[in-house]
RNA sequence: CGGUGAUUAGCGCAGCUUGGUAGCGCACUUGGUUUGGGUCCAAGGGGUCGCAAGUUCGAAUCUUGCAUCACCGACCA
């Protein structure tokens, strides 16, 4: 490609509506515009970094026995009426109506669709198992849109989903698609780590994400500081701390704390540690039988936090997570928020593994304005089970049994899932076994976020210059940069015949024949991130050599001009 | 959904307090100059000042409404 004839579209201000650097860096480098929020154009030099991805991922999924499928991003309700979907998805799932009115979604997702599809298409057990994929544009009308492509509503994903008779079956492939991802991210070029994940809803046994490690990313990864462990925090268990509690030396004693709501004024309006109090949140529990829902109480230490994926898989607590109203603490307590706590509380009391180690703690009285001193559990607070309902913090011994646990961010460009049955059953799709019965199919699904992964491998890969790619994916493998090439005859002579040369070798090669001075060129393809510049000038040709630079590691070389292709061969 | 802020040329911004026919830098066009790290000089093109209504002799500027975009929050017991 020559940038005579090529849209470059660089530009050496930042557009002041990006935040983070992988979207600041797309807009100045030109790989990406904006139409509107969350909805992007791909230019020329983006869309050539999508397709490498999606190209990688596309070969590793054939690699693992998958099989390409393309299907429709604009998909009928009634699909979604039968799994159920329709009214669970929420605000998220765009509806529309065509021009007779029938009511159609943008597919954030397409389980309905290939459910259908295998419901129709596969009969018998002799078929199975099957393992779909494909590489197709979802919409998610998201709260907040941000970060440029990062989380976008519209975004490119490739989404596999498999079928099977039966677990062992399904557990079989979700392997095969574990190593698969690890095949692609390695050869993506990132730092990446597969994590334990949270199954939501859908139940199942395992699940798992694999997260891109970059400090802006919206995911906190736990790890273990010994073994591989690594986690979501979502769903990292918090052990309870070891040792027995210990026992209670103080006596209960009311205390005024006049105005004195947060943790974090008890604490130091009673002078001490917060990890020596404790916090009680009121959630709306399960409704009962005459459609009273209760509320319940969740206590922490001070110093923790609710992990509420945790806390709404509990069997006493409502999903969502829903905190009860101020009227509610009234009418059931007698107080407002900040001065509630376990003694006395005539609610459901679950107490967090941490908090319920304490001895002599610091709690709300359930009287406005006084707390509590030297309260113990069971002595003082009764009545109330124990969980894990916090998140793990850095230095918490990791559940693995190995190290301690340190927290990192992550973005999160794969998920991998076993989902069983429930879509299988929705959309009845099944098969007649060998015995001649019908079974119901098992399935598992597999997604990767295939742009998102383009602005992750600029998260972890920049300089003050702009983007380095990884090699595998960068736009171009290797940049021609003449130096006065309108000055020098020999110098274009050289440069045309090298990018002959490339270009019959099949190199994706990027000639840079504008009429521009130098430090443009280099600003230019700095910002781009070409990983390789070959820097052809009258300084070096005497010599018959040119310049190598590296992108990457910032090394330059000279070279014969007749060992060029020897940058290739390895 | 709540809070905050923004909206003036393709991009980044000034002008608004104190109303009087719209400016700067980058980019773009033309000519010259320069040429191994974003040259310099000169001339030029480009804007219903987000939209609508109001106040006024006169509105980018004041008032009201709306739209769009962005940031923050949704851990409070």
């Amino acid at each position: 490609m020559r940038t005579s004839q090529y849209l470059l579209s660089t530009l050496k201000e930042t557009p002041a509506s990006a935040e983070v650097i992988s979207h600041q860096l797309m807009l100045r480098a030109g790989l990406v515009r904006n139409v509107a929020s969350g909805l992007y154009t791909w230019l020329p030099t983006g869309l050539k970094v999508l397709r490498k991805v999606e190209n990688i991922v596309r070969e590793e999924m054939q690699r693992a026995g998958a099989l390409e499928v393309l299907m429709p991003m604009v998909q009928p309700a009634d699909l979604w009426q039968e799994s159920g979907r329709l009214d669970d998805y929420g605000p998220e799932l765009l509806r529309l109506n065509d021009r007779h009115m029938r009511p159609f979604v943008l597919g954030p997702t397409h389980e309905e669709v290939i459910t259908k599809l295998i419901a129709n298409e596969i009969s018998s057990y002799k078929q199975l198992p099957l393992n779909v994929f494909q590489i197709q544009t979802k919409f998610r009308d998201e709260i907040r849109p941000r970060f440029g492509v990062m989380r976008g509503r519209e975004f490119l994903m490739k989404d596999a989903y498999s079928f099977h008779l039966g677990e062992d079956c399904l557990k079989k492939t979700y392997q095969v698609m574990f190593d698969a991802y690890c095949r692609i991210f390695d050869r993506l070029g990132l730092d990446y780590r597969p994590v334990i994940a949270d199954t939501g809803s859908i139940g199942g046994d395992a699940s798992h994400e694999f997260h891109v490690l970059a400090d802006s990313g919206e995911d906190d990864i736990a790890f273990s500081d010994v073994s591989d462990f690594a986690a979501n925090v979502e769903k990292a268990e918090a052990l309870a701390p070891a040792g027995e509690r210990p026992t209670p030396k103080a006596a209960l004693t009311e205390v005024a704390t006049p105005n004195v709501r947060s943790i974090e004024d008890v604490a130091a309006f009673l002078k001490v540690e917060s990890s020596k109090t404790v916090k009680t949140l009121l959630v709306q529990g399960i409704a009962t039988d005459d459609n009273q829902a209760p509320i319940v109480a969740l206590v922490l230490r001070g110093d923790h936090q609710l992990n509420e994926v945790k806390a709404e898989n509990l069997p006493q607590v409502a999903a969502p997570l829903t905190f009860a109203t101020e009227q509610q603490l009234l009418d059931e307590i007698g107080c407002h928020a900040g001065s509630i706590g376990p003694v006395g509380l005539s609610v459901e009391v679950i107490v967090d593994r941490s908090a319920a180690h304490l001895a002599d703690f610091v709690c709300g009285a359930n009287k406005d304005d006084v707390h509590y001193s030297g309260a113990n559990w069971d002595r003082d607070a009764k009545n109330y089970s124990i969980a894990d309902i916090r998140n793990v913090v850095a230095g918490d011994p990791s559940p693995c049994g190995e190290g301690k646990i340190v927290i990192k961010r992550g973005v999160e460009v794969g998920h991998i899932f076993q989902l069983g049955e429930k879509y299988a059953q929705a959309m009845n799709c099944g098969v007649l076994t060998e015995a001649g019965k019908n079974q119901t199919l098992t399935m598992g699904c597999y997604g990767i976020g295939v742009s998102r992964i383009v602005a992750a491998a600029i998260e972890q890969n920049h300089d003050k210059y702009g983007i380095k790619w990884p090699a595998a994916i960068a736009p171009f493998q290797v940049a021609i940069v003449p130096m006065n090439m309108a000055k020098s005859a020999r110098v274009q002579e050289t440069a045309e015949h090298l990018y002959q040369q490339l270009q019959t070798a099949g190199i994706d090669v990027i000639f840079d024949d504008r009429k521009e001075r130098p430090g443009v060129m280099f600003a230019d393809h700095e910002l781009i991130g070409t990983p390789l510049l070959l820097v052809i000038g009258e300084r070096n040709l005497d010599k018959q050599e040119i310049e190598v630079k590296n992108r990457i590691s910032g090394e330059k070389s000279l070279l014969a001009i007749s060992d060029v292709m020897s940058l290739f061969t390895k």
